[in-house]
DNA sequence: TTCTGGCACTCAATCCTACCGAGTGCCAGA
DNA sequence: TCTGGCACTCGGTAGGATTGAGTGCCAGAA
């Protein structure tokens, strides 16, 4: 009675002892292979385990207690709960991705050629390929490359496009509505201060324009405060999934294939929930936990892109909660990082 | 032994009369309605048929050994074959869309701003959710807008990136490798004369070019020869598919569903395979016909996209071989004429 | 000749039952 | 604290009976 009691509560923080985790990775693990509820015989057999079945059973019977496992019903197994699957995760099963698949994806992102758009849609498919999981890709819509030329174009109606040329031969226009009329010569004007003023800059960099007194300044600073709010603004958020057909390897019923296949449409809904993520500082997130139903029975893992030092996108993938979670998790670090990489050299050579 | 023998031939071409066509369609619309057999009760039922359920059975039994029936089991009722469902397409259930939905699509179509890219987004979307069937665009890169402006972008190593702004506030890009240098008065002076003559013209057009002699002059007809073979080829063939999700809705198992989005995501051979049946002036694909085995289970439907008279692309719906044809292909004619007319009058407005 | 009602027949689907065995919880002894 | 033993539970599977939708055939009516 004077122990300091170690009354095994539910909920209790530390109610995880080594053989425990142990005996949870293990559950996890053969779910995560076979899909089917684990029993106290296969995890004996499971290396690392040395104990005796009946005394995994009482290490089961205290993890349902905790929560990190459920029974289907009395005479089955154990299955992970979500609260298990995120112990797993949190300290468990970093599992690596194998070498050679490190490798492959290493490698491909360095060879992929081609312009940007077609670059994300490669490497999220070939993403895909070696998870086997459908894979998405949110990335700049255009790398912070330098001006080499810039037009404008009248259209009229106070209409003016902006043609920049960009020095990775990527060419961005917009357009500005104007609240003034504009001459022919006042275009002419605007265009050939605007090259002196962007020429060699990056849509991104920053400076004080001079002061308006003539039309084509103006216009001039019309065009400069577009480009550059244009840059500013996410807007241009490139989005690909690459994939899609692993969505019904993935998940076992025709229902949530469906629900995960019209997430996966609405670009938007995706692309808002792996912010949500980053912003929470989350990689994963299993199940319910991001709050948004149609993809309950799912498990989202995320990576940011992070191009020098700013966020310029995320890298994820879309699994079942029984995923896996470690070469997941590692594959879209992989493709994050050298993706991140690849832009980043680009955007410098520009 | 002098009758001209009628005989019921199998495969015989006046194997059908009014009254079998009639219990053909019977069956198909409720196969198609329920997925399931149908029995001569169920069709003696059905609208226009008198006949008692023992005459209709009779008439089964002779669509049967015509081949446009079969029977999954003894005592089951029929489904349609292939053959069949042919029949059914080419002379009966020339169904047509219910006029809201014709008048939701027509307006759509005139409604819908943007990008041509995401116009044709926007519609495949829009045909999926009217028919219910994932929906394939495939479609110009760009319309034969006119050239409002063009410039040429000198990036070293002898190339050089032609700019082109169309009448639509649409900008092309291409670039060309010289096998000559240049000097920068050079891509001033041929961007001079590009402008002169391209300015007004449709990429499409084709003219006299002037003899070459100087450096621009071999610069602009290198130019001009590679605007207009790109212009030329189907390159810039934009692929388009809406409603991804439906899929799993479509088809009865994971398996199919599995392998019809693995093709919709290989365009180039969803692409192909329209080709080749608007090639073969059909409009449906029923089944095994196309010979492409995965989708063996499916049907494919598919408009031509007439442009001015140039075939430009198509409109295609996929769907189960116990699709809605009527409707899907009314649906598909629908949209081909409205995006053609669309398209068509954009590019004259250029 | 064509249609129809009647009838015997077939066979997938459904339900019931029994059984098996994977897996459990509990307990007594090491 | 661990382990072997044991009784118990209950989903899954297999066999067997039952049902009923649907058939083919035939004889008589139109």
């Amino acid at each position: 009675m004077t122990r300091p009691a170690p009354r095994t509560t539910p909920e209790s923080a530390d109610d995880m002892d080594v053989r425990k985790a142990a005996v949870l990775a293990a559950v996890i693990t053969a779910h995560i292979d076979t899909a089917h509820p684990v029993g106290s015989q296969t995890i004996h057999g499971s290396a690392g385990i040395s104990a005796s079945p009946a005394t995994i059973r009482s290490e089961l019977v205290a993890l349902e207690r905790s929560g990190y496992l459920q029974q289907p019903h009395t005479s089955a197994g154990r299955v992970p709960t979500e609260k298990g699957y995120r112990y797993f995760v949190d300290h468990l099963g970093r599992g690596k991705l194998s070498p050679p698949k490190v490798q492959q994806l290493s490698s491909f992102i360095g060879s992929v050629q081609g312009e940007l758009k077609s670059v994300y849609e490669q490497i999220s498919t070939k993403l895909s390929d070696v998870t086997r999981y459908p894979a998405v890709i949110v990335g700049p819509g255009h790398i912070n490359t330098t001006v080499r030329d810039a037009h404008l174009v009248d259209f009229g109606q106070r209409r003016i496009l902006i043609v920049l040329t960009m020095s990775d031969m990527d060419v961005q226009k917009l357009t500005v509505s104007l609240d003034f009329d504009v001459s022919t010569q006042d275009v002419t004007d605007a265009a050939q201060q605007l090259k002196a003023l962007l020429i060699g800059t990056t849509v991104r960099d920053r400076f004080e324009l001079p002061a308006v007194s003539t039309t084509p300044a103006r216009l001039v600073r019309h065009a400069v405060e577009a480009i550059w709010s244009e840059a500013g603004e996410t807007e241009g958020e490139q989005v690909f999934v690459g994939g899609t057909s692993k969505v019904a390897d993935s998940f076992d019923t025709l229902e949530t294939t469906r629900q995960v296949l019209d997430v996966l449409e609405k670009q938007l809904v995706i692309v808002s929930l792996f912010k949500d993520l980053l912003q929470r500082g989350a990689s994963v997130s299993i199940g319910s936990e991001h709050g948004y139903l149609p993809l309950a029975e799912c498990a989202v893992v995320v990576a940011p892109l992070t191009i020098d030092g700013q966020n310029a996108g995320a890298v994820g993938l879309l699994g079942p909660t029984r995923m896996k979670y470690g070469e997941a998790i590692a594959a879209a670090d992989v493709v994050s990082e050298q993706l991140a990489g690849r832009l980043s050299v680009e955007a410098q050579r520009g």
